[in-house]
RNA sequence: GCGGAUGUGGCGGAAUUGGCAGACGCGCUAGACUUAGGAUCUAGUGGGCUUCCCGUGCAGGUUCAAAUCCUGUCAUCCGCACCA
């Protein structure tokens, strides 16, 4: 008896499918089938390769995607490489190799290993981000940004990571510190490209609804951008003409308003230090320069300092004292609050540590307003203290207050939201330069759409200048030009695109990746897109998704595609750790590749045991063991097939029958609740079932172990060719229908139903599966015997399900 | 501090959504076959004082019946972190 044998068998498979894909756009009959889109998000290219972590996602992604193959969709499943970003440049500034050189190894690498996994990639729709022909249409996006006025220049102290020597976006900083290196964050005044991301807030934000994606991505979303409602209210300075603007979402509590304060950053700050303050305000101001964020994340403990100066309630004409604090936030709002001690918690800390008034003007009971221990921040109660607003309900005033407010003319409705506009430049080499030309008497100039790619020249020195210029900046050839409106000398921009440029918009590139007139075609983006599924991690739940969202839109508005959301749904799997839940790293040397494993167990085995090790929204620590249970799985099939079809075919009986068709529901089920683990679980307890059945009968019938390699074939396609082969067939086992099952063959003739007395199971009834109530309870009673000792006093019986006696 | 997830044998995890807790697999134990075993096969494997009892982080509750629902609480992990 000839074992199985992984190695030859799927040697044989892995070599005719490169010969004949298997993933036509046609049926049989030539029609064309409907598309189905499941996307990976698209890896680095790293030097360390892939470890058993990153074949994860790809292994559910083909699992989908075969899937969805067998149930009649022409499935498109393509790979791409996001291969611009630090990585590749600075290993270039250690070993003096051009980032392009590295990247193209890297690729070649990395899809070597990727092809291991033996997906139905479609690797004539291969993308690379660092391409020109890609590229050009990632500078082609952001010159449309700048003719509708969503890319723009501006002067301002944005995150600057010290290591990476380069600005960063908002939503790149993570507690303070780089996304990248984790190096603590610093503010530099630089001037940089910005992208006007806010101006897409309340879409990015209403759209979530629509989206079939994980809740916690949604909230994470939600809470990025972070809309809020509430009133501008105009403050004027005593004995000055100008107004402090503040923002507040709580119009309500103004008459509670007992001092304001700014943000050290705040345009007035400086200025309305009267004499005896000077000194202190200043030299707070500086204090809080030169703090970095993490620094003052820590703060436990509310500092300030008082200007001197006092701002007019505008509702009472009340004078309150202006103070300065870091605690407000110079980009968020105005950068000035009016403060309300009463009833809210930051106001009452600082309002406790300096002394200030506290003014309660919301109280549960208006009759007994005591002294507060702490802020009473709910927005439920009856208004007091407040003038003519005396007596309301404060979650009526909440909504009204704005209005009232606008009416008076002090103030207005506002919505605020916690969204920035998204630096977009790098002062980096390895990416692609942001197609602008400076012109003296122009102003910026972008390139002629007809002369992108403006292709990223070669350097010297890959080394950021670290003044905030990128190394593009030395090239005097390069950067030296004239201006395509007026032809005067005239200098590029020396800024390139952050990483996420390319990877914002490349799942629409897949599905025409050779067109050099458009980005994509109207007929190829109606036709292949939006993405159905999109697999990938969470932890570009913000970053990534959220610029690709953003992108999606613009590229509707400007009508090169005809929906607004890219991803219809997401599938966030867990991360693979090494031992203890530590993160794989090359640095902790826990990285386990899937090479060796792939040799010695098999490429069908690696992709089963991925989805066993547990739930595929789970993290997972991996564990070698257990992949010798998947492997005995496949050696249990194959010597079940051998024994099947070495001889005279076994007829089937009902017992085979049934049992398939169980199958076929079990697996369908889970796999539509991307229950993956429990799927191979079913498999497994189904072949031991028919291994027992089959050593009755010789072996089982043909028609069972069709069925079976065609269930199979998405988690073991190898495998299942092989069967699908042995069984006779000349055509690939993809080329089925996906097995439907009936239910009136999965129905058993005997059922087992749990007897118990008090909700404790003592004994199990075995009774045709058309037994009636009486019946059941009758012989339950009889198999039950002296355990019941006396007549129950309810007798409960579910059908199918349970029986239940209850006595005294 | 706020929000979310998770908590079940020695381990990874199942449990048709309120109906036999521990499926399936790893590991372990014993046996068989072997010159050999990190191969294969067979049997066993939650705990205990074993006709019975106890067991799903902990404490209560609802129910004929709870891992599942409710109340409280603890632990671990993740996200946000002065957003006015």
């Amino acid at each position: 008896m000839a074992s199985y044998n992984h190695a030859a068998i799927e040697k044989k498979w892995h070599d005719k499918w490169e010969l004949n894909p298997i993933n036509p756009k046609t049926d049989r009959e030539g029609h064309e089938k409907e598309k189905y889109y499941c996307l990976d998000m698209f890896p680095y290219p790293s030097g360390n390769g892939l470890h058993v972590g990153h074949w994860r996602g790809y292994v559910i992604s083909d699992v989908w995607s075969r899937y969805k193959l067998l149930q009649g969709y022409h499935v498109i499943h393509p790979m791409g490489w996001d291969a611009f970003g630090l990585p590749a440049e600075n290993y270039a500034i250690k070993m003096g190799i051009h980032p392009s050189v590295s990247t193209e190894e890297n690729i070649k690498n990395i899809k070597k290993q990727i092809k291991q996994i033996a997906a139905i990639y479609d690797w004539d729709m291969e993308v690379n981000t660092t391409d020109p022909g890609f590229y050009k249409w990632t500078q082609w996006i952001f010159v449309q940004m700048f003719k509708k006025g969503l890319a723009y220049e501006k002067e301002f102290p944005i995150n600057w990571c010290p290591s990476c020597k380069t600005g960063l976006a908002n939503e790149e900083v993570v507690d303070g510190k780089c996304e990248r290196c984790g190096t603590p964050v610093t503010k530099k005044n630089l001037r940089q490209w910005m992208l006007k991301i806010t101006a897409y807030a309340d879409r990015l934000l209403e759209d979530l609804k629509t989206l079939d994606w994980p809740e916690k991505v949604i909230k994470m979303q939600t809470d990025w951008i972070g809309k809020s409602y509430g009133a501008e209210v105009n403050f004027p300075i005593d004995g000055r003409d100008e107004i402090i603007t503040v923002y507040t979402t709580r119009p309500d509590t103004l008459y509670g308003a007992t001092f304001m304060v700014l943000s050290p950053e705040h345009e007035l700050s400086a200025s309305l230090a009267t004499p005896e303050h000077k000194a202190e305000v200043d030299e707070y101001i500086l204090a809080a320069s030169m703090r970095s964020n993490v620094d003052r994340m820590q703060d436990k403990e509310k500092t300030g300092v008082f200007t001197g100066s006092y701002a007019v309630n505008p509702l009472n004409q009340e004078k309150i004292p202006i103070w300065l604090s870091d605690y407000v936030l110079a980009d968020y709002g105005t950068g000035a609050i009016m403060c309300v001690p009463a009833h809210d918690e930051r106001d009452f800390a600082f309002a406790k540590k300096f002394g200030l008034p506290i003014v309660q003007v919301i109280a549960e009971d208006p009759d007994h307003v005591e002294e507060l221990k702490e802020a009473y921040t709910a927005a439920n109660g009856v208004v007091v203290n407040s003038g003519e607003w005396n007596g309301m309900r404060s979650e009526t005033l909440k909504t009204e207050a704005p209005h009232i407010i606008e009416k008076m003319g002090i103030g207005k409705a506002t919505v605020n939201f916690k969204l920035r506009d998204w630096v977009f430049s790098r002062q980096r080499y390895w990416g692609e330069p942001i197609p602008i030309i400076h012109c003296p008497h122009c102003g910026n100039v972008p390139v002629p759409e007809d002369q992108l790619p403006l292709e990223l020249p070669d350097v010297e020195s890959y080394e950021p200048t670290g003044t905030g210029e990128s190394p593009l900046a030395a090239i005097d050839e390069w950067v030296n030009t004239t201006c395509p409106v007026c032809g005067a000398p005239a200098k590029r921009e020396t800024n390139t695109m952050p990483q996420w440029a390319g990877s914002s918009w490349y799942f629409l590139r897949y599905v025409d990746n050779h067109n050099t007139e458009e980005l994509i075609s109207k007929e190829a983006a109606a036709k292949y897109l939006p993405v159905d599924m999109y697999i990938g991690g969470v932890e570009h739940a913000v970053l990534h998704l959220l610029y690709s969202r953003f992108y999606t839109k613009f590229l509707y508005d400007i009508g090169v595609v005809d929906f607004e959301e890219p991803f219809k749904k997401l599938f966030n799997q867990g991360m693979i750790t090494g031992k203890n839940g530590v993160k794989m790293s090359k640095s902790k040397g826990n990285v386990i590749s899937p090479d060796e494993l792939v040799r010695d167990y098999g490429c069908d085995a690696l992709r089963m045991y991925e989805l066993f090790v547990g739930p595929p929204q789970l993290d997972a620590e991996w564990d070698d063991r257990g992949i010798d249970g998947v492997r005995r799985f496949l050696t249990k099939v194959w010597n079940l097939l051998l024994d099947s079809t070495d001889g005279e075919p076994v007829i089937a009986t009902q017992e085979m029958i049934r049992a398939r068709h169980q199958l076929i529901y079990t697996i369908t089920s889970r796999l539509n609740d991307f229950s993956l683990n429990t799927v191979i679980s079913g498999f497994m307890e189904y072949t031991n079932q028919l291994a027992s059945i089959a050593k009755k009968s010789g072996g089982v019938d043909i028609e069972t172990l069709e069925v079976l390699s065609v269930l199979l074939s998405p988690f073991a396609p190898h495998l299942a060719e092989e069967m699908w082969e042995k069984l006779g067939h000349d055509t690939s086992v993809f080329e089925n229908q996906w097995p439907a099952y009936n239910e009136e063959a999965m129905k058993e003739d005997e059922i087992k139903i749990p007897l118990q007395i008090n909700g404790k199971t003592k004994g199990v009834l075995t009774i045709a599966a058309s037994a009636d109530k009486d019946t059941i309870l009758s012989k339950g009673k009889e198999l039950l015997g002296k355990k019941l000792e006396k007549e129950p006093v309810k007798e409960i019986y579910v059908p199918g399900k349970i029986v239940n006696f209850v006595v005294k």
